[in-house]
DNA sequence: CGATAAGCGAGACGGTACGTCAAGTCTTTTT
DNA sequence: AAAAAGACTTGACGTACCGTCTCGCTTATCG
């Protein structure tokens, strides 16, 4: 092949076939797809190589397990993706990150997904640190929004800011892991006035 | 036939060999300890009937799942039994249920076992139909609790009381399930803090 | 213990409740007609039991396996008692007990029976015994009736009688185990005629 | 490879691994062995697995069941081929034929995987359907010689053949399933005897 | 007649094997 | 090198039948 016409120069000149982006989107949406549609039992590894038309062989070398992929595919797919205002409002933005990460819960496919992270994070290591990467990040962006909702007044400056994400976190977990729908905003606006003063 | 009372009525009050309430118990502790031992990756059934010295079939013929061992384990042990005080104070009443709740996620068998439970909630019906019965039960205790509360002025009452509840519970939840350690009463007390008022 | 002086004595020559013959016939009756019915897959124990209308304890306190009910339905239901006759014409006599051999064959029960019989006694010595009482019976008849016949110059003297019986009764049994239906008295007298002279 | 006349064909003649002809063997080989040595009861898939080398998945790919197995070693063996001669002296062929069919009678490996084979054949339509496959063969081999014996006078033209078949191979079937021991070739000569002139 | 002892149904029990399923790895061929 | 196809080992699944063992009768015989 003599690549005549190829401005990007690849560094590489010897490294053999690209990864199939075309694969790789089918898995990611594929498992995604299947979480909601066998939200009651979850899917396996083979389910999703057939639905994704992809073999098990290229599954299993770009992810180590179920959770991985889901882990991707939330990211890939902006499925967790809140909304992290700044205005200058500090309890709109609170208000506005909290109704976000609520709404999150209502969405099929992120709600099954992540409800199947948990559940494997209880029995897998690998899945606990891919489950981990998300609490970890909404955690940070939840105090950090505390943090300026504190400095403003809107929430009481004595209680401890890492209880106050894990009300805001852990109630809305709670309810999408004993299957509780959450209709509307008005869980989000409750648990806001109750952290408020 | 004289048997007046129950005209041709045929009495058998018992028919077979008994259950073997040994084997009954050897099986609900060996789950506990299982969980407990291999909380990093779930038991089987099979290592439960191996570590209980029970044949699969005896597991079978009593119970339909792990969950539901789990469940039984957990009733029958008493591990998730809560102080449910009902003195003059309501807010000492309230505040001696949360640090309870948040105690028992420390005891290693039935953090272990409620984990698990929850994990095989979300992958099947028998092991949700078996969680929602602990849940139900905390959440009418907990909310005869925060009604009691409400009446003495302990907490607000233009508040939802099942937000409250979801809030005193879904933390907790969040952070047995996350593995984060809680040690003292610190956050329990928080947590009545945050409601308090 | 005192019976110090009662060498070998009998201390109760019966006592309890005696056999229920009833049971006896129905699990006797039971084995042929489940035989029969279930020809192409066998059948189990329990199916037994639960066709006798009898406990599987009962039936393993009189029978130790499926073979020895089926020898014992044989003998107690006369299905493999076959004509051996005495009369003046000893050709005619060879010729009646072979047609009655193959003739049972036919019945569906007794085949059925039979049939089980040699499969258990491939894989259980217990099964073996019990099929080999009915062989070695039915075989001594026939070298009685070959000798007789040997005097008499229906069968050339020179040939073994072991092996003329072995033809007579192993011809029939591979065409019962290889489930080739035989019909009318046809071959049992071909068998005659290529044994005559 | 031109392809020239089949247009838009996708040849694809192979993918993915290919059996592992090793494992086939073990099983092969190890059905017979454990024939052989558990000839007294006969073996399970778990032990030819373990025996094998194998796993139980890998058996039922490829077999479904035992007497699957055994019908293959059978004939992957060649334990089941006989001589079928076809000499000038269609009596010595016939001889030879009979002789070879009592020898192989003798052979521990080929002796107790027929056993079993007949076993199984009178409770499973499959295993049945499997040794019928050799009867079958056997059986027109057998009528060929018989045939070519009849137009040369070694055996009365009168006689039906299948019959004499069934004389020559339900003899040896039955002293097989009876565990008699047949020694030497007398009684192969003497089955020839009782069939000629 | 009351004690003793066996028979009996029901069914729980520890086992062994069944045949299936999914996990995760490896190999072959094609692209 | 990546990919599809698919064979492979491992180990758990949930079930079936085995043969044994209570359990609480019932029924016959004998002291």
């Amino acid at each position: 092949m003599t690549d005549t016409g190829e401005p990007g120069r690849k560094a590489r000149p010897h490294a053999g076939r690209s990864r199939n982006e075309q694969a790789r989107q089918d898995v990611l949406g594929g498992a995604l797809e299947l979480a909601a549609e066998t939200a009651s039992r979850g899917f396996t590894m083979e389910e999703l190589a057939a639905r994704a038309a992809v073999s098990k062989r290229t599954l299993y070398r770009w992810w180590s397990c179920r959770s991985e992929v889901l882990a991707e595919a939330l990211v890939e797919r902006a499925l967790t993706v809140v909304d992290t205002p700044a205005s200058d409002d500090a309890a709109a933005d609170l208000r506005a990150y909290i109704r976000s990460v609520y709404r999150q819960a209502h969405a099929p496919q992120a709600a099954a997904a992540l409800r199947l992270l948990m559940a494997d994070a209880q029995t897998s290591p690998a899945a606990a640190a891919a489950l981990r990467a998300f609490t970890d990040h909404r955690r940070d962006t939840c105090l950090a929004l505390l943090s300026r909702a504190r400095e403003h007044g809107v929430v009481p400056a004595g209680r401890d800011p890492g209880v106050m994400a894990d009300v805001i976190l852990g109630t809305v977990w709670y309810r999408l892991l004993t299957a509780d729908p959450i209709t509307g905003d008005t869980v989000a606006d409750e648990i806001l006035h109750l952290l408020s003063r």
